[in-house]
DNA sequence: ATAATTCAGGACAAAAAAATCTCTTAGGAG
DNA sequence: CTCCTAAGAGATTTTTTTGTCCTGAATTAT
């Protein structure tokens, strides 16, 4: 239901990577250890972060991913946007090319308002408050992770 | 953002079915036109719901596809949880295996009302209801469908 | 009976999504 | 300067989803 698999990778370690000191990069590897998802693809999720979205990169020794300044603050739309698309607000729940209030399928008026409800509550959620949800202990960000808790 | 094509396809057609005269068994053909849709991609998506769900079928001439005795009041939840699975509503935003209110990612106290509010109203909503929606001229079922309206 | 029609069912193919591999490029440390 | 490390980038593979094809079984009209 809603995400697809890339977008719920690239959350996941946009979250874990607010959860660490700013400025010290994080590894990618630790990453995808931590969140127990491959490696080599979610470099490629990463690197799509870096190219377009709040994410910045670092190379060689003490190299790895960090927030970029100010982007503590991104929200989940923002993501979102990157990884499903531009066109992720837009489409019909039955999967019609045109469905708006004026050619709408028989589930558009049931769904719109409830759509919405989605689209502020992901506006609303940004990587800063979700990291710290997730240092309270509170909340995990991954399936029974087996390795280290971060500080 | 939600369903699967098949799902599409799946609620379409039985929405399209139950603006049919009962009793009178719509042939795969003749949806899958009116929804413009594969016709042999959608035979199976109806042979499944023959199976399991609210359809009967009819073999040889005036053959097709009827909704069964009482299954106009099918709700879009009892077909999806046929099409998408019994864990359609179980699974968490972030992919996580396990998430509930004692374990929860970071986004799931802010995603369960919203889900809770998705979940009633694919409850509420029936096929019944949708096909005479569909009936008043209002509402379309696919994208321009370049063929005939029925009656 | 026979032919025509329509769904059933399995094998198969194409496309998309997810995941892997290999090599290159850049940066820091000795 | 050289070596090591980590990301960048492209090709490739695997898996899942979507879509096609073909043959068989059931039903009905002739």
């Amino acid at each position: 239901m809603v995400l697809s698999r890339t977008s719920q990778y690239a959350v996941q370690a946009l979250i874990y990577i607010a959860t660490q000191p700013a400025g010290e990069p994080v590894l990618n590897r630790d990453i995808a250890e931590r969140l127990n998802v491959p490696a080599a693809y979610l470099a490629k999720i990463l690197q799509n972060l870096c190219k377009h979205g709040p994410l910045d990169s670092f190379r060689g020794r003490l190299g790895g991913f960090c927030l970029r300044e100010g982007m503590h603050r991104t929200t989940l739309m923002q993501v979102l946007l990157l990884t499903e698309g531009p066109d992720f607000t837009k489409s019909c729940i039955l999967g019609l090319k045109e469905c708006s209030d004026a050619t709408a399928c028989p589930m558009h008026f049931k769904w719109a308002p409830v759509k919405k409800k989605i689209l502020v509550m992901l506006n609303e959620m940004n990587l800063e408050e979700l990291a710290k949800a997730v240092q309270t202990g509170k909340y995990r960000l991954a399936d029974l992770p087996a390795s280290a808790m971060s500080a």
